[in-house]
DNA sequence: TCCATATTTCAATAATCGTTGAAATATTAT
DNA sequence: ATAATATTTCAACGATTATTGAAATATGGA
């Protein structure tokens, strides 16, 4: 991952409502939810500003669209997720055995 | 951990120059490293500027700062980047077995 | 004490980001 | 086609954050 890549899903991350809308998707799985529910969800409106701030998630790469009917899903991408919180913690003490960068989120394997 | 502490050290790290401080600290281990180490490391300047974004790291809990002679020391709050991991993971695809959110770094059990 | 090294503080300016509200687009049902 | 629901786009303004350079503080050695 380049220094960019993660400045810029950080940069998406630091902003309140943008954090609450990546764990709510997070916890959500790979199915998503659509921007109503979101809004539902975390008691906001369904309006320009959530739809900018799910669209700031996507351009990190945080977070997929999907649409479906009139509905548009949005869901967490794991693997960017994974990547970022590697990055972070690549080569934590010099590389010395002390914790893993483990997938901490894995889909695939849900039920 | 709270939404604000969060957003607070995602903000610090959202930021190129931070960033890399940060990953060199989680590098470097619990000892961490002096302003001038740092500087030398990254290849930039030992001036104001990196003293403002090592005071912004230690200001979102992200580093910690201990004096040591003339020189000072800054080193990661393992905890708080575990945390703050924890925090962006938490609850992970509904509960569901798919990873599970450890200590990614453990420096006391370094060597 | 005086000097060199190490690091920080401060103020001004420039750049970026966030919010608001209204209008626009897209999809489905009647 | 019309209406209802779902979501996005845009522009203007205000708020926050970043950069620069110079001066200030603190520590240890000669």
């Amino acid at each position: 991952m380049e220094s960019k890549t993660a400045v810029t899903a950080l940069g998406a991350l630091a902003h309140a409502t943008r954090l609450e809308i990546f764990r709510l998707l997070v916890r959500a799985g790979a199915a998503g939810l659509s921007v109503g529910k979101i809004a539902e969800a975390l008691v906001i409106e369904a309006n320009g500003r959530l739809s900018f701030h799910l669209k700031e998630l996507v351009a990190a790469g945080l977070a997929v669209a999907r649409q479906e009917g009139r509905f548009i899903y949005y869901s967490t991408d794991y693997t960017a997720m994974n990547e970022l919180l590697r990055y972070l913690t690549e080569d934590c003490c010099g590389g010395q055995p002390c914790g893993e960068a483990v997938d901490l989120c894995q889909p695939e394997i849900c039920p």
